[in-house]
DNA sequence: AACGGTAGTCGAACCGGTTCGACCACCGGC
DNA sequence: GCCGGTGGTCGAACCGGTTCGACTACCGTT
């Protein structure tokens, strides 16, 4: 089971069928076939740990995943599931790796341990210790959303300002007046969460240059929150028509809420934001929305640490994606 | 970075580390000081590889997902990240691998390479190849669901057909006399898919028991086809007063259903099966419903593992969970 | 004083691969 | 006929840990 045996059955030395394996050497066309009668015969497969002791690389990456207190919201969890697929067609394993809470020895293992090739490090803050712990063990890793000064670092991030952006213009265009963000939770502005401020800046900026009455506010991932945020912004500001969300997990909440209120969506409200493609389908009425589109950034993720682990020193690449905002039925003119 | 040079640095041999780090044998204090000083400098922490090289285990367990990973339900994917934490207090690193599709080379390839020590495989069919597999590879594993003839093997899963068969009777006691099963897809269903036909055979049993009249019909895995699923039974059946559901997917197309249909839940209609509790919540109103135990099933599916890993010749155990009905507010007293 | 047992340490073998250097046979070129 | 190059193979070293057997020093017994 081992090449060794492998080598005997075969009647040459064990070098030999690791060159007919590898292709690195000339090996006969009749040893070889020899060779391969012998490992179909049975069943033999190298062993991962001796190969990747010997080779220095372990054909593996880690997704350093945010830990399971913290739901992970639905584009997460597609994440996830993608980037698994785009290394599979490198022929790579994916270690799931829980960070942050008590889960620092996990992370370290994976670090110090040598225990795979390269990380990708996803739910940053702008200003994160895994990413300078990371730079400092000199082990390739990508990150899903970018630092604050991100210098020379290998990331892939959707561009939370300028999509918000383009939903408020969009509602603007529609003839609202009065507009709410609703973010994701005070934690994470308060840690420094990058798609939450940035979102923040991007609806700021955009309201003011359209002339228009802007709120924010924070909203736990959750729906019941989601549906106390809604009732308190009616409460407090009830002359806005149309909001704007980052907050996947809130819409439940948000759904429950329009409806108590007996608000349509669109004719007495408007809603949009950035959202996964298949919760804004999933939303009544589907949601005019900004996909984040976790197939390309899982699959762009993993082709870039795959092109860093194979040479180290390139110079770093990075990719800012900007989907499209999906018209589907949630945004409507105000005529009030 | 490696033994060695701990080795050196402290003056003693390679051995004498390897022992003061795992306590295999006595260090004296002195010397297991001086180790100790040197690692915590060094920051040195033991290559992965080797260690599982010359162990024999690599300290790793693989979960195996779905083929169409993009379309994992919430349940799973809730079930993904709590196997990383229940292996996490076990330090435990947790390999995800794709199955089924073109990723049988993934599967292989964790399998024959001794890539890991225990495999947890989910959304076994019930006649499954990956379990003869495995079995015949020796690998430890579990399953999260059960194989039709289990026999001697180990496994968690939910009794579904006991949990379908309590909301059939919590119907049939608040009056429902037309109840239709929403089951998950047709593929599914005919792939031999166990939650799946278990559910309809407890809803059919059940049904049978109270004298009510039960209607099933499978409804693919995703929003729209909830939609259409629940327009065609309100076409086909419009006696049918209540449903019951394991397919989460299709949840908020069923919601969309009911308002387009101006069905107040649960006065006109009522709703409920086995889901998710966070979707349970969700749902507008929030949705009578057995909560599948996601967390409370990874921790076990872990623990199975770790023990069999441990004593490969342990008499298989199994769990068959059967969670809670929790009352929230779509189902009501049919009055009609 | 001889003896058995234990704490503490070392060297060497081993886990199962990859890779380097060396060797031989054979070929074509001058 | 000698030389250089190449195809094909082998043995040995190496990757970085763990573990076994052996050895020494020192202890308390009888």
């Amino acid at each position: 089971m081992n090449i060794g045996e492998i080598a005997k059955r075969a009647g040459v030395s064990r070098s030999t069928v690791s060159y007919a394996l590898s292709g690195k050497r000339p090996v006969s066309t009749a040893t070889a076939r020899r060779i391969n009668e012998v490992i179909d015969e049975l069943g033999f497969r190298p062993n991962a740990s001796a190969r990747a002791l010997a080779e220095g690389r372990t054909r593996t990456l880690s997704l350093v995943i945010p830990p399971a207190s913290s739901r992970l919201t639905d584009a997460q969890l597609g994440f996830v599931a993608s980037v698994v697929e785009a290394a599979a067609t490198h022929d790579l394993d994916v270690l799931l790796s829980p960070s942050g809470g008590d889960h620092d020895r996990s992370f370290e293992r994976i670090v110090t341990g040598r225990r795979v090739d390269g990380v990708i490090l996803m739910e940053i803050l702008l200003d994160d210790a895994r990413v300078a712990r990371l730079e400092q063990a000199g082990l390739p890793f990508v990150t899903i959303g970018h630092v604050e000064h991100p210098g020379a670092s290998w990331w892939v991030d959707v561009d939370y300002a300028a999509l918000i952006r383009r939903c408020v213009h969009h509602l603007a265009d529609l003839g609202h007046q009065d507009v709410v963000l609703i973010n994701r939770s005070d934690e994470l502005v308060a840690a420094g969460y990058g798609p939450a401020l940035r979102s923040s800046a991007g609806f700021l900026e955009a309201a003011d240059a359209r002339g228009l009455t802007a709120r924010t506010v924070c909203c736990a991932d959750e729906p019941a929150a989601g549906l106390a945020c809604f009732e308190d912004i009616r409460a407090r500001w009830p002359e806005v028509t149309a909001a704007v969300t980052i907050n996947e997990a809130a819409l439940p909440g948000l759904q429950q809420a329009l409806h108590r209120a007996r608000l349509d969506v669109p004719r007495d409200f408007s809603i949009t934001g950035v959202v996964a493609g298949r919760l804004a389908e999933g939303f009544h009425p589907p949601l005019t929305a900004a996909d984040v589109p976790a197939e390309e950034m899982a699959r762009l993720a993993v082709d870039l640490l795959v092109e860093q682990i194979a040479d180290p020193a390139a110079t770093p690449r990075n990719a800012l994606l900007e989907p499209a905002v999906t018209l589907r039925s949630s945004t409507g003119a105000r005529f009030r």
